[in-house]
DNA sequence: TGTACATCAGTGAACGCGCGTTCACTGATGTAC
DNA sequence: TGTACATCAGTGAACGCGCGTTCACTGATGTAC
C-alpha cells in the first residue's frame, strides 16, 4: 500500500472505533489524529472536512459488509445445491462469524448514522439507504429461490422477510451492547434461522 | 402540574427529539433552552450537568415504555384467556401502535445510548442494562405461559426468544429510518408474530 | 391578619477550553527532457 | 545521467466560535408564628 493510502486507512480505522463508541459528533479530529499519529493538518490533507470522513466511513463499511455477505453466501452455496439448505448453512455461518468476533460485533456504522442523521448531508443519507436496500435485494434473491422449490407455510411478504435478516442483526447488536452479552447477536441470527426453517421446510408428520 | 416540573418535562421533550435525531453530544444545551424557551441557567436549575439530563432521559423512556407494554399485554389478556392467542393479539396491537405513530417510531433512547456509551457514566449503563433485562423478563413470562399450554415445534431457548421481541423492534427502527419507510418496524413485528404462531400453534394437517 | 423568612424557579453575564478549519510552508518522491 | 519542475503527504501556528459550567442575584410563592 502506498504511503498516503495507508495513513488514510489508519485514520478511518481509529475514527470508526471512536464513532461506534461515542457517536460522530463526540469523535473529535483532535483525538483521531492523536491515535493515528499525524497532525491535524495531515487529517485535512486526506479529508476536506468532517462530513467527508463520515461519507468515507459509511462507504467503506458498506463495501466490507457486502464482500463479507458475498463470501458467506457463496461458501454456503458450495456446501449445498439446495437453496433452503444453503440458506440455513449461510445463517449458521453468519452466527458463527459474529460469535467469533472478540467482544461481540463492534456495531454497525449504518445504525449510528441513522441515529445521528441530522448531522449529515443528503449524500450520507443516500449511501445509507442504498446500503440497506442492497441487503434487501441480496436476501430477496435467496428467498425467491427457496420459494420456488418449497411451499411457504405462512403468508409473509418476501421483502419483509429479507429485511428481517438485517433487522435481527441490527437489533441483536443493540441488545448485546445494552446487556453487555456479546453472544446475543448470534443467538438472534439462529432464531431467524429457526423461523426460516419452519417457514419453508417440509413438515415431518 | 406544578410550574417547575412542567418546565422540566418541556426540557426532556425537546432534548429527546434532538438526541434521537443528532445524538447526545451534538445536542447542545444552548439549543435545548432555545426550544424550551428558558435561559441556560434555567436548565442548570433542573439538571446539575449534561450527564444528569442523559440519566433522566433514559429513566423516563424506560418508564414510558414499561407502561406501554403493561397496557398492551393487559389489553391482549382481556381479549383472550388463551396465552398463545393473547400473545398473538398483543403482537398485532403492538404492530398497529407502531404503525399509527406519525412518521414512524421516533427511535429508542436505549439504542442511542448504546451507540454512544463512552459518553456516559456507570449509572447510565446500568439503567440501560436493567431496562433491556426487564423487557426480557416480561416477555419470558409470556412465553413460559405459552410453553406450558402448547408444545414447541423447534428447539429454542425462551430467553433468546424473549429478547427477539425487543431485538426485532430495535432492528426495525434502524431499518425503517435508514430506508425512510416508517412501516417497516410494524412489518417486522408481524413477522415475529408469524414465527411465534408457527413455533407454538398446533399444526392443521 | 400581618410579618419575617425560606424555598422555588428561574435570570444575566462572564469564564476558559476545545473544537473544526485555514493558510503558508516543506521535504521526499516521481516525471520530462 | 543530470537538472527542473510537479505532485504527494504531510507540518506548525493561528483563527474565531460555540460549548458546558459557574456565580451572584431576583421576583413569586409557601410557611410559621
Amino acid at each position: 500500500m502506498a504511503r498516503g493510502s495507508e495513513t488514510r486507512k489508519r485514520i478511518l480505522d481509529v475514527a470508526q472505533d471512536s464513532v461506534l463508541a461515542k457517536g460522530f459528533d463526540a469523535t473529535s479530529i483532535e483525538e483521531i489524529v492523536a491515535s493515528a499519529e499525524i497532525t491535524k493538518s495531515g487529517f485535512f490533507y486526506h479529508f476536506r472536512d468532517k462530513n467527508a470522513l463520515a461519507r468515507a466511513l459509511i462507504e467503506r463499511h458498506i463495501e466490507v459488509e457486502d464482500e463479507l455477505f458475498d463470501d458467506l453466501l457463496g461458501r454456503a452455496r458450495e456446501l449445498s445445491d439446495d437453496p433452503l439448505q444453503a440458506a440455513l448453512i449461510g445463517m449458521k455461518l453468519l452466527a458463527e462469524l459474529i460469535e467469533d468476533m472478540p467482544g461481540g460485533h463492534p456495531g454497525c456504522i449504518v445504525a449510528t448514522a441513522v441515529y445521528q442523521d441530522r448531522l449529515f448531508d443528503r449524500d450520507v443519507h443516500e449511501a445509507n439507504r442504498r446500503a440497506v436496500l442492497g441487503w434487501r435485494r441480496r436476501f430477496r434473491a435467496m428467498f425467491d429461490e427457496i420459494a420456488q422449490a418449497y411451499p411457504i407455510h405462512d403468508e409473509v411478504d418476501l421483502d419483509h422477510l429479507s429485511d428481517m435478516v438485517s433487522s435481527v442483526i441490527e437489533g441483536g447488536i443493540v441488545m448485546s451492547r445494552a446487556i453487555g452479552e456479546p453472544r446475543i447477536t448470534a443467538q438472534q441470527v439462529m432464531l431467524l434461522r429457526s423461523y426460516i426453517k419452519m417457514l419453508f421446510a417440509p413438515r415431518i408428520q
